[in-house]
RNA sequence: GGGCCGUUAGCUCAGUCAGGUAGAGCAGCGGACUUUUAAUCCGUUGGCCGCAGGUUCGAUUCCUGCACGGCCCA
């Protein structure tokens, strides 16, 4: 156990002193009038002299964020979840008991107050305290009241002192909690159903990435913790369920960084009779809607960038982006040699069992990615790497495949769906190979989504978000960590 | 995994270049003060200087290793 702060035994001694008076330091409930926002909506319009005609009492309750002593009177300020107000306490009021029992409390404490609201000589809303009760005693001090809380360290592992201390913080976090429901109601307005699959997989598949493994005791079995939901969207559209959502957490097993957190939010939506082309229409709406309706525009600022979310958007070919905003060669584009020259002259770190596809991959996210700041769909992308997107038309050696890129990062991606079962075999079997050579990003061979896909997908298109990098976006973020409340750490 | 930077009081930070046993503001404690709001004024407590070694008469300071964090790269 740590050893206890001068600080601490101090709060420790007011407590005694308080429970030798009789105070009870953890009484149950509180019953509260008013929220502060309430009182300010209230009272806030009233000026001094219509708040002196208002003799009604009222209660409110919160945390002690400053006092301001003056002997026989004090101010002090608390808190609650929707905002911040004054109290006035005076010892003619609280009287003699009540204002010693004010005595012993500290900055940090949760209190419920009770009194009337009047104005001060500087025009501050205040409620004048004629009773005070303690609800909670804090017995370890906050950080200070003018600089905060600003060690990021502290910050992400003690989460609660970044929202007690940061009103942004919690700004921020309310703002998310409304893109996810903006987004919940954009998809059940459209007739979308939203379901849960299983977060743990025997197979874990739907995406390129390292799974982390647990074991089952009763069924004795290994499990993944899945790194998508995919597989088991597309059984459900199988099964009729045509137009599905679900929003939650997938996790895969990579570093850290601050673009990467090992659990991450993800949105994927499956719709019947669509296509990635539908999805592209839609994508632009549900951006422009989101930000109409959580933000109030069209256009966000994001690390310096005015990015503009107005449809419709940019929409470039990979191969056509790798051209122009890479400088690749035609020819590098269909010969591997030439591919792997190009890269390594721009210093992109290769492995010997690269193929083309993958060496395209890596030229795009080093040289193209970072420019694409303003919406834009990069479509196209080789069926080598993309494994559960249906081939094109006019040239089976692209797939019907796009990814969304806003702020230089990756948003989405979408595909019309394969769904010719012995295509998707051949493709399990290509990612197996991969998987053998020493590839363990690779997907499985899964028989069971096989059997499920050989009763019939319906032509089906399906995307994926992360939310977490949308959340970014509107809040400008440059960090991962700062949209996740409680993001992955070392042990101390 | 590699490079660079950081870790000093509850919080925010000086001090480290040039080694001599640690400072400020806020918070806290005591005192004055019944309309303040970073209240003010007087006084004052508080530190394994991230951890472990090494060099040295002496290390928060120099060297090495480790831990945690940040940024960049993989």
């Amino acid at each position: 156990m740590e050893k206890e702060n001068p600080l601490m035994e101090q709060r420790r001694k007011k407590a005694q002193d308080l429970k030798a008076m009789g105070v009870d330091l953890y009484p149950a409930g509180y019953k509260c009038d008013l929220s502060v926002s309430e009182a300010i909506e209230r009272f806030g319009p009233l000026d001094a002299q219509s708040l002196e005609k208002q003799k009604e009492r009222y209660s409110l309750a919160g945390r002690i964020m400053s006092i301001r002593n003056f002997g026989k009177a004090s101010f002090i300020h608390i808190k609650d979840r929707s905002g911040r107000i004054q109290a006035y306490l005076r010892k003619d009021k609280l009287g003699e008991e009540g204002f010693r029992i004010f005595k012993l409390l500290d900055i940090g404490d949760f209190v419920g107050i009770k009194g009337t609201f009047f104005r001060t000589r500087t025009g501050e809303l205040t409620i004048l305290a004629d009773e005070i009760t303690l609800l909670c005693k804090a017995l370890r001090p906050l950080p200070e009241k003018w600089h905060g809380l600003s060690d990021i360290e502290i910050r992400y592992r003690q989460r609660y002192l970044d929202l007690i201390v940061n009103d942004k913080v919690k700004d921020l976090f309310i703002l998310r909690s409304r893109i996810i429901r903006f987004i919940r109601e954009f998809f059940n307005t459209k007739g979308f159903l939203e379901v849960e699959t299983p977060m743990m997989q025997p197979i874990p598949g739907g995406a390129t990435a390292r799974p982390f493994k647990t074991y089952h005791n009763a069924l004795g079995m290994n499990l993944y913790l899945r790194v998508a939901p995919e597989l088991y969207l597309k059984r459900l559209v199988i099964g009729g369920l045509e137009r599905v959502f679900e929003i939650n957490r997938n996790f895969r097993n990579e570093g850290v960084s601050v673009e990467h957190n090992p659990e991450f939010t993800m949105l994927e939506f499956y719709m019947a009779y669509a296509t990635y082309e539908d999805l592209m229409i839609l994508t632009e709406e549900l951006f422009s809607d989101l930000l109409q309706e959580v933000l109030g525009k069209k256009v966000i600022e994001y690390q310096g960038h005015s990015i503009d979310f107005t449809p419709p958007w940019r929409r470039i070919p990979l191969f056509e982006a790798l051209r122009e905003i890479a400088g690749l060669r035609e020819e590098a584009l269909t010969d591997i040699e030439a591919a792997a020259s190009f890269a390594e002259s721009r210093d992109i770190p290769l492995t010997r069992r690269d193929s083309l596809g993958k060496i395209l991959t890596k030229i795009f996210d080093n040289l193209v990615e970072p420019k694409l700041i303003s919406p834009t769909f990069i479509f196209g992308y080789p069926t080598e790497v993309s494994p559960l997107s249906r081939r094109n038309d006019k040239d089976p050696s692209l797939t019907d495949r796009f990814e969304l890129f806003v702020g230089g990062k990756e948003i989405a991606n979408a595909f019309t769906e394969l769904n010719d079962p012995d295509d998707q075999r051949e493709r399990f079997n290509q990612q197996v190979a991969l998987r053998e050579s020493g590839d363990d990003e690779a997907q499985f061979m899964d028989e069971d989504y096989l059997t499920a896909m050989e009763y019939g997908l319906p032509p089906t298109a399906g995307e994926g978000i992360g939310i977490d990098r949308v959340v970014m976006l509107l809040t400008d973020s440059p960090s991962i960590r700062d949209v996740i409340l409680f993001p992955h750490m070392r042990s101390k």
